[in-house]
DNA sequence: CACGTTAATGCAATCTTGTTGCATATAATC
DNA sequence: GATTATATGCAACAAGATTGCATTAACGTG
């Protein structure tokens, strides 16, 4: 139900190549949202520019395969859009205080809040901060 | 109840000076969560320094006078905290997608998302994105 | 399968936002 | 008014992201 990355790709009218491959594997295997550091790390056999990657980031927002989010150390981090979601006007992510790493929350449900009057929303996101299993864990042993 | 600028700049055990009075004053007339561009631009008349006015802004939040938010063109947003606030570990923001405005949206009462096994949250945020009531204005004019 | 077109890429330069080090000025205290 | 620690101003730096432009390569066509 859910074709492989080339087809995919293909799908939206745009060329399948090495770079637009690689990073769409690698953020379907991904369990948080990735930055352009992190992408450039888990890549750099396959010797990809820095701005090429950049490009490919900015091609998967906005043909809406991945979300964008804006971490609380103001760079960008990229997570799949979950293919079949509510057209994703809503997201949610936890970051972890210690190690850094973000979280996205697939499964939250976000209450739309009260707005003044004459506001209207688009969407709506919900960023968490605090400790991850991984670093509660370590916490906890000491 | 929420003394003059000058008086509570005091009370912190910190000089009175033209940057932090202006700085405070301006944060306590905005309707909204200003950038260091935004302050910058407000206070050009004063001549101020463009890293006076970042170390301005950083003590304000070191000393509890101000929030800092990330929004999503990845700048940091500074609005006054609420005097009586309840201790701010959730906070609600709206950005407007037409003027890039940000709205502090104090009486969202946001509620805890559950939680993946083991992960704990510590704060908690909303960030909302849509029209503000002018641009919608606008928009309804045409 | 070679060819041509056009989308992608690579590279260098640039921009934006924010930070740091250090000499100088100034608010507060006496 | 003199003293002193705190703020300021300036210049340099740093990291993340963007832009312009020449070159490469994906892919439809013959």
């Amino acid at each position: 139900m859910n074709s492989d990355p080339a087809t995919r790709i293909r799908a939206l009218g745009a060329r399948v190549t090495p770079a637009r491959l690689a990073v769409l594997r690698l953020l379907e295997g991904a369990d948080r949202a990735l930055s352009h550091h992190d992408v450039e790390a888990a890549l750099s056999d396959l010797d990809i520019d820095r701005v090429t990657l950049y490009r490919v980031l900015d091609w998967l927002v906005e043909s809406g395969l991945a979300h964008r989010v804006t971490d609380a150390q103001r760079v960008f981090r990229f997570s799949l859009a979950a293919p079949n979601a509510p057209q994703h006007d809503q997201h949610a992510h936890f970051r972890c205080e210690d190690c850094g790493k973000v979280f996205c929350l697939d499964d939250v449900q976000i209450a739309q809040p009260a707005l003044p009057k004459g506001f209207s929303a688009k969407s709506v996101g919900l960023s968490v901060t605090g400790q991850c299993a991984q670093c509660d864990r370590h916490t906890a042993a000491k």
